[in-house]
DNA sequence: CTCGATGCAAAGGTTTTGCACCAGG
DNA sequence: CCTGGTGCAAAACCTTTGCATCGAG
């Protein structure tokens, strides 16, 4: 793998996400704000190529758009509430009860790095997707 | 909501589905096997009218289309192999203990019909997303 | 008759791909 | 050098939307 320029930039918007999920728009949008325009192409490129390699996962956030997010940290799953838009994060041992009986009594492994719970959080109150989207008009 | 022949023809398609996925393209293609040609628009509309009335649940299926499916049967869950695309199906009490515990220290509510659970079956070996690709391409 | 539903066409957004060119090793 | 990476442009794909027309009630 070459070192160039729009792969540094890349990595370091994945090195400073941490955690959370970054998608090609996101980090198309990062890069600009500071070494400069690179093409949506080269990202998704990219985004594979490190996906390949193990170091990425991917998953499906919204309707529209995918998203991917580091494969180091392993411990952990997320929720995300489908109102707020709030990103929990739960230690595995939390699920490990549950996923177990699924490997147990059905032989299915889960895949914990792609999908995401989703839910409501506490405060809010769930809505249907075409109220989240008038909403997100406003 | 008026009686017409596409609205007829993709209630019986939902229908039949049962309780699986069901996806626009699903749909264009059954009907047209039968009753012959709509528009895809049509379909939209009509998934999207349905899921306000809460007769359909949307979930992000695959990397790029949405599906639908019946809200009819609230008890169970869903698991799809990555890697032979099976689906299996979970009652809701194999999963209840854990997503109990997320309410009672995240105060976050599950929402069952929104997602699936991700993971291989014992019969396949997980693949990375380009490989699935080149797979299904042969 | 009236309003809702349809088909058509076009647009929007995301992702992929072909190709010529450039530059890292 | 030589191969791999890039930008550009175009395409593919899914989904939404504007608009004129048609038909259910």
């Amino acid at each position: 793998m070459r070192n160039t320029l729009p792969r540094r930039a890349i990595c370091r918007v994945l090195a400073e996400s941490d955690d959370s999920f970054v998608t090609a728009a996101s980090i198309l949008e990062r890069v600009s704000e500071t070494v400069g325009e690179i093409d949506s192409s080269t990202v998704y490129r990219m985004l594979n190529q490190l996906e390949e390699l193990g170091f990425l996962h991917y998953i499906q956030l919204g309707s529209q758009s995918g998203a991917w997010h580091l494969t180091l940290s392993r411990e952990h799953q997320h929720m995300i509430c489908e109102v707020c838009g709030r990103t929990l994060t739960v230690p595995l041992e939390e699920l490990e009860s549950a996923f177990k009986s699924l490997v147990d009594n059905y032989d299915f492994h889960v895949s914990i790095h792609h999908f995401v719970i989703l839910g409501h959080c506490g405060n809010c109150v769930p809505e249907s997707r075409s109220a989240k989207r008038a909403l997100s008009e406003e």
